[in-house]
DNA sequence: CATACTATCGTTAGTTT
DNA sequence: AAAACTAACGATAGTAT
């Protein structure tokens, strides 16, 4: 991105993608997702299928099935430390370069 | 897709794309992202930044941001946010000279 | 400010190993 | 069964209107 002028604009852009994604998901798979997401200013978007509240309630353990392990979040925040670490080397070697 | 038989790889591939896309969303953005996924299979599948339960519990609409009781742990997350936003500027400005 | 466009880049269904 | 590969398709940053 150039700026942070049009973060607005690609973070508008890239949560319809990512719901859309998630649609997808649904559709072709069977699967039932929510997703909620507080945006820097703090605005609140959420999806919701078959709806946000049966959702909830499921992952909250009042509603069958109960949830399994939750491994892949962990995955999540190995990746997104490793990103830290390839933005650091990239962003070094290119300093290097300069 | 040819047939339900390569259902659960497409079912897999679709889930870790759009967990990158939602982590891309987070680093890109500074959004702060839920979701759990339900598959058709009865398993559970989540992802969270920075945690599944304090959005959870933000959702529900308890532990909203400003009046936290663990500030400084969230200055830290902050920053740590920021940082990566910033690497990111950084590496994109650099790689645009380049 | 929003919407449309498009070149470029990323994702993925099918295939192979 | 799981992982690598790749052609084809989809997403999107920047631009134009």
């Amino acid at each position: 991105m150039k700026n942070a002028r049009n973060l607005g604009v690609t973070s508008s852009k890239r949560r319809v993608g990512l719901f859309k994604k998630a649609s997808e998901l649904c559709m072709l798979c069977g699967a039932e997702i929510a997703i909620v997401i507080f945006s820097q200013d703090g605005k609140v978007f959420s999806f919701g299928h078959p709806s946000m509240d049966t959702l909830v309630e499921r992952f909250l353990g009042r509603n069958f099935p109960p949830p399994n392990n939750d491994v892949h979040n962990q995955q999540i925040v190995v990746r997104r430390e490793a990103g830290i670490r390839e933005l650091n080397t990239k962003l070094m070697n290119l300093e290097g370069v300069l």
